[in-house]
This record gives structure tokens, sequence and C-alpha cells, in this order.
RNA sequence: GGAAGUUUAGCUCAGCUGGUUCAGAGCAUCUGCCUUACAAGCAGAGGGUCGGGGGUUCGAAUCCCUCAACUUCCA
């Protein structure tokens, strides 16, 4: 029968999963008797393993799920994994490189073969390690980005969405690794502080012996410029308006044009514009209708429309070039200069904003109802202050490029004709179809090839919370039964960071195809930072493994770590200590149950010393719940937590359990133990949401329980009403035990001597009530009432006068100085109280019941300072 | 360069529309305790001019202006 002083975690959570698995206790089927309570997990990366974001994000989605259900909805949590085409692309040609297989050496279909294999083998670690926190999604819904009836849904969305003129090919800049041969996400560029070198190079005006001048980083362009840029505002350049500009070396005549995009004092005021080779050249290009001009190869080496310098490296060009300029005498000088440069993350090559052809989503139509719903807060953020965020982005929102120069993923369903055209459609065959139909053509499957390209991978990510549930309601426009229950879902708890990449065109993908919101809540949770609040990383290494925290602190204490210090919204500053917490606290229930159920039950006894106890606990629990309510409401997740530390740690143990606590080995009375252990069910049904699998254990070491009737399905409590006054009254009795603690400490008397308090109190009734607690708790042999004794020392509560008798121990002059500086205090207390009281216009203006707090305070202080006066009449 | 946010105890943060216990919590610190549930613990204590300055108000951590520092997003 006797319990190990400390919580072993480990054998308790692998008993306590399995059962839950067992039982069924996930999983969840469409029942209409119950509401629904759905949470979509933001699929994790198949090359992801767990780290500390996960563990903050799935433990919020976990404490979630399992109070809705415990309070009887059907809590369903889907979870699933994400292709992640460039993350795993790139794990997968490592992993070839790594047996000596180059990717180019093979084909589509041998890569893809590699590419599954992989997938297979360390595609759900992750969602093992989640089970090790205690994660109750429902398994059996497991989902990944690539199932067939998931990929066949991303296909059918395409084709609708191109059907509908939302989709169409066009130029657009990407970020080209000229070593790797690949265009890179904006993810995958590295900005490097560079120190390069400003050439000053001058431009001859058109029909005259003018020249301009325009510094530039990057002279190997010129033979790419279309046109030169002044700012209308610039007096300094008037004179060029409408003129044209000589391009050196190649003579080629040029435009010069206005816009106030140029900056007039960098440089010297005019910007060369080379549309081909630099992002805002580009937008300034289609803004005044300029022509392109591409003298890059893929390799980053000149072409033929360069003219000159042909075939050469763009780096050696530019050296080059800059002696040629100098030799015509058009370099006006060099200037060393610092800028900022984009590196791939992979090659380490310089990255080179290139042109090329891609599939684009138009949005300025389909981003309307995203943008309102989330305004109107139809879908509210946590914390709120995402909404300008949000906002500033759907209001500037780009066309969305979802093409990827990638083999793993969706590939794109457009078809090349031989006759230049291409056509959209779910299959070849039906593209084939639709070809000859379309062109009058009698062409057969192998004229047709595919676009080599795949999709963005949140090109799938955003029909998540509706294709886990039905994956054909983008062809056929009819939900199934899954999806019409369960969704919209209710929370998605994600981070801040992919907000827009995600969040928003889930959004936008659940208006568009079911015309209805995907979620109600978004909780946006911070990032995991490391003491010096630095982002945790691999690369970094400044990441505890998230499995080694579970194996020395135990999964409740963990998960109670991560929430400790996480309100909505702001960042985790993690400390191992925080974790050390959460084991303290599940050792402390612990011990907590060892007591209780040590006792041994007397039936012969009255529990009447101990009615004012539990009523006590009884208001204080209802008001705690109320509380904790109030958080979990408004998505203040650690402030829930907290509450429910502090009132199991406070109230609970310290105060309740040594109110009613029987002498050592003594036994209790049947009424006081069976509410006790009602309070403690109670606590670990609060408490379960948070570390479930310590109070299941508990659960079921009170009670030996039918599955049934399991912690994780057993019933929330409901917040009662609760008696203020009661409370109030009860913290002034712990206010008496606190001071008479105070007095033995700085006293250094031993807690061992027994001390008699008198109180001088028009409430001796109050008193009475607790005068078992007073006893126990402050060791007193008794409790009496009556006037201010000699020789004792006292203090003040509220307006009661409290005296311990104590000859000979009582230092005159301090006791005189301890009260003085109370009264003091008071005094200038009530001094600024009346201050206000006296001035009309507080009085005529404050609300009444601020006034009325006011004569409150002014009577409670004046009652305290004539006790204080009096006690320090006696020690004179 | 444009926009937003943050600044309260040693650390991490609460403090809603100005007015009870308005200066709080947890951790950390200090002191005393191996008191038979728990030293992964118990009891007690100290600690802040609410970033600086100005203003509005009877009254400002809270509203306004300004300066400073930090962070993030966009370019």
């Amino acid at each position: 029968m006797s319990l190990a002083t400390k919580y072993t975690p480990e054998a308790v959570e692998a008993k306590w999963y399995q059962y839950w698995m067992e039982h069924k206790f996930f999983s969840s089927q469409v029942d209409h008797s119950k509401e629904a309570y759905t949470i979509v997990i933001p699929p994790p990366n198949v090359t992801g393993v767990l780290h500390m974001g996960h563990m903050l994000n799935n433990t919020i989605q976990d404490v979630l799920v399992r109070k809705a259900r415990m309070q009887g909805k059907n809590a369903c949590w889907v979870p699933g994994t994400d292709h992640a085409s460039i993350a795993t692309e790139a794990k997968v040609v490592a992993m070839l490189k790594d047996m000596g297989i180059d990717k180019k050496s093979l084909s589509r279909e041998e890569f893809l073969t590699y590419a599954w294999e992989w997938k297979e083998k360390y595609g759900g670690i992750i969602l093992e390690q989640l089970k090790k926190l205690g994660a109750s999604c429902d398994w059996d819904r497991t989902k990944f980005t690539m199932d067939a009836d998931l990929s066949d849904a991303v296909i059918s969305v395409f084709v609708d969405l191109h059907k509908k003129g939302k989709i169409y090919r066009g130029i657009r800049m990407v970020n080209w690794d000229p070593q790797g041969k690949t265009a890179l996400s904006d993810d995958e560029v590295i900005m490097k502080e560079i120190q390069s070198k400003l050439y000053y190079i001058r431009y001859q005006i058109e029909g005259s012996e003018d020249f301009l001048t325009i510094a530039t980083t990057r002279p190997e362009t010129i033979m790419a410029d279309v046109a030169i840029c002044i700012n209308p505002n610039d007096p300094r350049f008037t004179h060029l308006k409408g003129k044209k500009a000589i391009i050196p070396l190649i003579n080629r005549a040029i435009p010069i044009i206005e816009d106030e995009y140029v900056d007039m004092e960098f440089g010297t005021g005019c910007l060369k514009v080379t549309p081909a080779h630099d992002v805002n050249d580009y937008e300034l290009g289609i803004k005044h209708k300029l022509e392109v001009i591409d003298i890059l190869n893929d390799d980053g080496t000149l072409n033929a429309k360069a003219q000159i310098l042909v075939g050469e490296d763009r780096f050696v060009a530019r050296k080059k070039i800059g002696k040629l300029l100098d030799e015509a005498g058009q370099l006006d000088k060099i200037e060393d200069y610092k800028s900022n440069v984009g590196h791939s993350e992979r090659t380490n090559a310089v990255v080179e904003p290139k042109l090329s052809l891609q599939w684009f989503l138009k949005m300025e139509d389909i981003t309307k109802p995203a943008l309102s719903s989330v305004m109107e807060d139809i879908i509210q953020l946590h914390p709120p202050k995402f909404k300008n965020m949000y906002r500033s982005w759907m209001e500037n929102v780009r066309d969305w490029c979802i093409s990827r120069q990638l083999w793993w993923g969706h590939q794109i369903p457009a078809y090349y004709l031989p006759n230049g055209e291409y056509v959209v459609a779910k299959t070849k065959e039906e593209a084939l179809a639709q070809a000859n139909a379309t062109y009058g053509t009698d062409y057969s499957i192998s004229d047709l090839i595919q676009d080599e390209d795949v999709l963005d991978t949140w090109f799938s990510s955003w029909l998540w919370p509706i294709s886990v549930f039905d994956s054909e309601v983008f062809s056929t426009g009819k939900p199934n039964e899954d999806l019409k229950y369960y969704y919209p879902t209710n929370d998605l708890v994600t981070a801040p960071e992919i907000l827009f990449f995600w969040v928003a065109r889930m959004i936008i993908a659940g208006y568009e195809y079911l015309g209805e919101k995907p979620f109600k809540n978004v909780y946006l949770t911070g990032i995991v930072r490391d003491k010096l609040g630095r982002k945790m990383s691999k690369s970094l290494g400044n990441s505890p493994d998230p499995l080694e925290l579970i194996q020395n602190y135990g999964a409740d204490g963990v998960r109670v770590g991560m929430l400790f210090s996480s309100p909505a919204g702001n960042d985790l500053p993690f400390d191992e200590k925080l974790v050390e917490q959460g084991r303290n606290f599940a050792n402390k229930i612990w011990n907590a149950y060892r007591l209780v159920q040590g006792w041994e039950i007397d039936s012969n006894l009255s529990g009447d010393a101990n009615a004012a106890s539990i009523a006590w606990f009884e208001n204080r629990f209802n008001q705690a719940l109320t509380e904790i309510e109030d958080h979990f409401e408004k998505f203040r997740i650690s402030d829930a937590l907290m509450a429910t530390y502090k009132l199991i740690w406070d109230d609970f143990c310290s105060w309740y359990l040594e109110m009613i606590k029987p002498a050592y080995q003594a036994p209790i009375d049947p009424a006081t133990h069976a509410k006790t252990i009602e309070f403690f069910e109670n606590i670990l049904k609060v408490l379960h949401p948070f570390m479930p699998f310590l109070t299941e254990e508990l659960w079921h070491q009170i009670n030996e329980r039918s599955a049934e009737n399991a912690l994780i399905v057993t019933s929330w409590p409901s917040a009662g009403s609760f008696d203020v006054n009661n409370i109030a009254e009860a913290a002034q009795i712990f206010e008496v035990v606190s001071q008479i603690r105070n007095i033995r400490a700085s006293k250094g008397i031993s807690p061992k001597e027994t001390f008699s308090l008198t109180i001088k109190t028009v409430n001796a009734g109050l008193y009475e009530r607790f005068e078992a607690v007073l006893k126990k708790l402050a060791n007193l042999d008794s409790v009496s009432f009556g006037d201010s004794l000699d020789n004792a020392i006292s203090f003040v509560v509220k307006a009661d006068e409290c005296f311990i008798p104590m000859a000979g121990q009582v230092n005159v002059e301090e006791e005189r100085e301890n009260i003085t500086k109370e009264l003091e205090y008071t005094k200038g207390f009530l001094q600024s109280v009346m201050k206000k009281l006296s001035n009309e216009r507080f009085v005529a203006g404050a609300p009444e019941a601020v006034v009325a707090n006011e004569k409150k305070k002014q009577a409670d202080a004046e009652a305290k300072i004539k006790a204080l006066e009096e006690a320090l009449r006696k020690l004179s």
C-alpha cells in the first residue's frame, strides 16, 4: 500500500497511452447527438523530427482537445504530415549523393521511387514522437499530403481554378542559383553583407556632347539596359527629360524616363533600368512598358544578346567591362561599397534574379472573403494584434507563384501539345481528348508532354482542413458526411511565421470551395528561443532533444514546463528550469495523494471541526474554476495553467490539506475523507488536459474504475457559485496564521512551541468557526477573546488586534518600532484617501461606487489606526 | 526606406474600457527548518520613480505628444 516518495513517469506514461489507444478514446466518428470539436494538426514536414516548436504547438492542441472531450464534445484531432517538396527533395538528393548517385543520372520515376522509399522509412517518425508527448490524435485518420486521395484533390483544384481563369502562366523573377541551376524560394536565400564596388559609368546623351553618370554595382549588365530613370522632382536632370542616352561600348540608344521611385540621394540620382536582371527594375519595366533583354545563360555566363564578352562568367565579365569602360573613357570612378547580396543556401552561389515562366494563381478576387472574415472577427486571431499584419498582407497580396522546379510533389497537370498549345486536365487521357476536341487534331498519348514542374507545397496544405475529411468535394461539390459534421473546424494552433503562407490560404480555399471558414479560432504560438534569445535550431545546436526531456522529466512535466511561460503570440524563452518546475509539480500532486491514501477512516469520528475548511475550499475551487474557464475562453492557456497550479499547490496542498490533516497516525472522520476525495477528483479533472498521464494514474489509484469511467472521458466539472465573503474571511484567518508564523521565524522560536492567542474583535464568531484551523496551523494551545494584554507581542489584521503573551521575550523597543512603522504607513494611506474625499471635484465627478469605496477605505484605515494606537499605548 | 509591436522586480510576464487588496504572479535570491505526504519539500522575508521627458485629468503603469532602445513584418 505504500507508494514511492517520488513520482516515476516512464512506466505510467507508456501504460496509459496504450490504455487510451486500446479503448479508442482518441477516435471520433460522426455522431449527430454530440457537438463536434475539431482540430487539424499543422502537418509537420516528413523530413522533420520533433523539435521544441512542435512540442509547444502540439501540447496546446492536446490541452484544447482533451478539455473539449471531457466537456462531452465529439473531439477529433486529425494528424498527418506534409510532403515538403523542397526540404524532402534536398534530403533525398543528399541521400543519393551519399550512395554515389547523381540525381541528374536518374529519370523522374527512378528518383521518385527513392523518394517514396525515404518517406516510408523516415516520414512517420515525428508522429510516433508525438505519442510520447501524450497527443490524443485520432491516429486512424492520419493523412499525408501526397496520399492518393489528397493528391487527387490538389489536381482537381488546379484544374478547377484553371478552368475558372484564376490560374495562368506568366513571367516572373525568381531567385536563380546558377550553380545548382534551379530556382530557389526566398527561404533558401541567405542575405550576406558583401564588400563590393560601385562603378560610376558615363552615358552619352544622344545628339549632344553631354554625359550623365550612373552608379551601379553590376556594370556587366549595362548591355541589358533598356532605359535610364530619373526622379521627376530632381532639378539636376530637368534638361534630360524626353532625351535618350547611349549605352557605352555597344552604342544602343535608350530612353530617359521619369519615376519617383528613384532615390535622389543614392549614387548620382540616375538609375539604369535592367528589367531582366533586377526585381525592382522589372516592376519599373512593366510600369513603363519597357522591353526585356536577358543577357545571361542559366549557368551565369553572358549570352549572345550581350553582344560583347559573350560566354564569359558574370563575375569575370564584371572585371573586364570595368577595364573596357575605363579604356573608352566612360568610367568616372570606382568606390568601395557594402551591399547585401543573396546567396544560395545549398551551393553558396550568388543568387541571380532571373525571369522565368511560372504558373500563378490570381489572388485579387479570391482573397476578399478571407480578408473580411478576419477583419470582422468571424475568424478570430489570438492574440488579435496579428490582424494588422494579416490585413496589410491581404490588401497588398501578389499573385501566388505555385510552380516549383522540383520532382517531389504534385506534378502540374498541364500537357503541352506538338502545336505549341497546352491543355489542363486531371489525367493524360482527359487531356488528350480535350486537346483533340479543341484543336481538331489527331494526337495520341505519346504526343502529350506533361509540365515538368510540381506545385508549391502550400498548394496542397491550403486544402488540409477540407481534404482530410473529404477529398472529392472539390470535384463533386457535394460534401460527404464527415465534412458536413466536422467542418468548419474549431481551433487552429500554429506559428505566426506561416500566417500568410498557410493560414490565410486555408481561409481562401475554405471560402472558395465551401463558402465557409475553415476554423473559428487561430491560436498563434510564439517561437521557442534559448536563454540568449536565439531561435532554437539544429544548426546552432541550441535545442534540447525533446525526447530526452520527456525521458528526464516526464511528458507531463515537459508539457507544463512548455506552457508555463508562453502566452499566445509571445516567444517562449525556454529554460530547462521550467520543465523541472513541471516535474516538481507532478511530484507535489503525487505526494498529496500519498498523504490522502494513507489515512485510516474512523466512522465514529465527527467532522464538525473541518466543516469550515471544507466550505472554504468548495468556494475557493469554484472561484478558481471560474477563473480558469475565463482564461480558456480567452485562449490564455498559460494563465489557465498557472491558475490551476496555484489552486492545487497553494490552496489545496498548502492550506486545505494542512487544515484537515489529522495528527500523525490518527484516523480521519468519514465525512471529511469523502469530501477530500471528491476535491481531489475534481482537481484531477481540471488538471487532466495539462498533465494527462499523472492524473489518469491517480484517478485509477483512488478507485478501481472501468474504461468508460476513465478520467480522459470523465465529464469536466462545472463551476458552481461561490461566496466571496467566505473566501475573504478565510483569507483573514490565513493572515493571522502567517503573522504568527512570522513571529516565530523572526524571533527564532521553534514551531513546536505552542502559543496562546487573544483577539480583540467584534467578530468573534469568525475565529470560533476557524478555531481548530488556527490552533493546528499556528500551533496554538488556546484562542480567547478579550482586551489588550500586557507583555504580549501584538499585530493587527483588518481592525482586529491579536496578542500573543510572551513574558520576558517582548522587546518593547522593537515592538514599538514595528507598530509605529505600520501606524505611519496607515496614516499616510488614510491621508491620501482623505485628500480624495475632501476634493469636491472628485466626489462630484467620480462614479458613486468609487466614492463609496474610498469611504470604506477610510473607515478601515481609521479602525486600524485606532487599534494600532491602542497597542502602542499598552507598550508604554 | 515603409508599417506594426514591445519597454513593469534579477529573469519571464499579468495588469480589460484611467478610480478597491494598484504596483502584481511564477521563477530566482536571502533566512530558518531533514516537522512522519513531499528537500523535486516546508515556513518566513527582501526586491520595482511601471524606458526618459512633457501633457490631459480631481486622479495616469493605463489616454495624448515626444525622445530613446529592442523586436518583427514588408521593401
